[in-house]
DNA sequence: TTGAAAGCGCTAACAT
DNA sequence: ATGTTAGCGCTTTCAA
């Protein structure tokens, strides 16, 4: 079923069931109701591959997310959804495992979708200058910036946290408790990851505060994954690792830190405190309530949306813009017993 | 930069790099090299949607998911991908607004990714016969079936739990633990939804108990969202409603529950027993960890997986299978105290 | 207000 | 082994 079949159809042409299909105004109502009719009669779908093709303009933005289910980008995409729309855009959702290529992925999707600008969440932080001149639209980086690859600043804008130094304020926020013996929950996914990032914090913070690192404090999951997580931190226990204090990469994997600290019997925060960064809704409602420090989604996703625009329209030029997280006082955090 | 393009670039035709860019055998290794090196230096990156137009057959099998995050849904593809990939076809994903409608969504993608099948997660219970015209490929409704449209039985596959039965046996697996005031906290999204399938297990369980159903042990979320479903129970609570054990409809919503329970100084199990109905990974990590009956995502998606194939391949017909949730023990439910 | 016709970028006969 | 060419389904001039 195509155009041309419903043109012969209802007995007109293409290009006239194209402009309905369009809603252009140069046709006569009662020949608009026919086609409209037939289109509804011959269950016709128009084949977006083929328009795609063939129309210059669109008004597409691209949002290319690793990583299918981060509730924090999930979080991200519900704003950035609303920011694109409000400014007259169509928002262009891929969701991509985070074993894909993004860059591909964009690349291939500004083709088909015609797409006037990317907003990347949850990429790499190492991309090269070769490997991006697949985009030949303009792209921001939300949530991270490219710290380890050789971008040129003026080539692309980004928004993002300062992840060290937000993991040095999270262990600070346990040293101002009077924690001293600090653990810390991180995967050890790659090497130019942001748990890497927050990782150099917490040994910046200890440094910072006259403390030596401990190598023994240190919970690795293999993966991205609570029950790693959980199976860390048990371990640290098991091992008989002597921490009155634990910071941890992210919340999801706080949330199962807390409970492997419950299970071997300790009392969140009573005999061990526990703080993370992300700021996900739900760590709202974990028992006790997760101290962490809040990454602020709407502003990340209306900056990002902002600059994307802004470059689009011609009104702005790449830049970098470092958001602040909030601290969001649960009460997983209370001064050592002991 | 197209395809001419790079034709021209390296001095070869069309034809020939296409031939590279589709691996077919009948070209020089030399040429091939220097076709390769092209595309890589003109940054090429070819147009799906016009290899989509023209190329008649594809290996893709469409997954609509309504609903950007629901952690339950998001377990399901997962699987369903590594499913899709074993049997050798490829998984097209697209996620859409629980606002969007699943149908059209599904038909556009059928059109621009030459689908052979489409498999639906998290769509609504009414379709009609004539919406799903829209679609010429076939398509199975995974996590419900059709209850409320009226479709034909061998018009289409599904695979999903007895949502009202396994509300049900929730509810008298409190009641198998002396429990006989028991709440019910969930969503009023829509009629035709799962939350009201499951609101009738939770009803018909107490009749059959011979126990009264009481309005006043409701508690409503308008949304499908922790906030109110926190709300709800506190409401509840502070209503001054007399309850022992509580059955939740989700296991998200559970979560909120919990904490609304432990907010408000009813201690779960103890005060206040809570069972719900998803079987999420993340439950396993909450404290107390929740009872719950877990819908074998696993199974599901394979099943959903074979159902399709096997009509694509000719091999099978459409049926609808119904699976079995597993009681996961948790923490959350114990004896009332009185 | 309508229709005819030229492509959009690519694949797949068909020729060579 | 390589090139030529006819479309895929649609939008968009341009003419009528």
């Amino acid at each position: 079923m195509t155009i041309k079949d419903v043109a012969a159809y209802c007995g007109v042409s293409v290009s006239t069931v194209s402009r309905v299909l369009n809603d252009h105004p140069d046709v006569r109502d009662d020949v608009r109701e026919r086609v409209r009719a037939a289109i509804r009669e011959c269950n016709f779908v128009p084949n977006n591959s083929a328009r795609a093709l063939v129309s210059s303009r669109s008004t597409a933005i691209g949002v290319v997310s690793r990583g299918v289910d981060n509730p924090f980008l999930s979080s991200l995409i519900r704003v950035l959804g609303r920011e694109i729309h409000q400014r007259g855009y169509t928002m262009v959702l891929q969701q991509i495992p985070t074993s894909a290529d993004e860059v591909r992925a964009a690349a291939e999707l500004e083709r088909e979708k015609k797409l006037l600008g990317v907003i990347f969440l949850g990429g790499r932080f190492n991309y090269t200058e070769q490997e991006l001149r697949q985009l030949t639209v303009p792209f921001v980086c939300c949530t991270y910036t490219n710290t380890f690859g050789d971008l040129r600043e003026d080539a692309y804008s980004s928004v993002s946290i300062r992840d060290e130094e937000e993991a040095c304020k999270a262990v600070e926020h346990l040293l101002s408790h009077g924690h001293r013996r600090i653990a810390v929950l991180l995967d050890d996914a790659g090497d130019s990851s942001i748990g890497q990032l927050r990782f150099q914090g917490y040994k910046r913070a200890l440094e910072k505060h006259g403390l030596d690192y401990d190598p023994g404090l240190v919970a690795l999951t293999g993966a991205y994954d609570m029950k790693d997580a959980y199976d860390g931190v048990c371990a640290l226990i098991d091992g008989g690792a002597d921490f009155t204090a634990l910071m941890v990469i992210s919340d999801a994997l706080a949330m199962a830190a807390m409970k492997a600290l419950t299970d071997r019997g300790r009392k969140v925060p009573e005999d061990c405190s526990v703080i993370a960064i992300d700021g996900l809704d739900m760590t709202n409602y974990t028992v006790p309530t997760l101290t962490t420090l809040c990454q602020p989604a709407a502003e990340m996703a209306r900056e990002s949306v902002d600059m994307l625009t802004g470059i689009i329209e011609g009104t702005g030029v790449h830049r970098h813009k470092l958001v602040e997280t909030t601290l969001r006082e649960g009460a997983s955090v209370a001064a050592p017993r002991r």
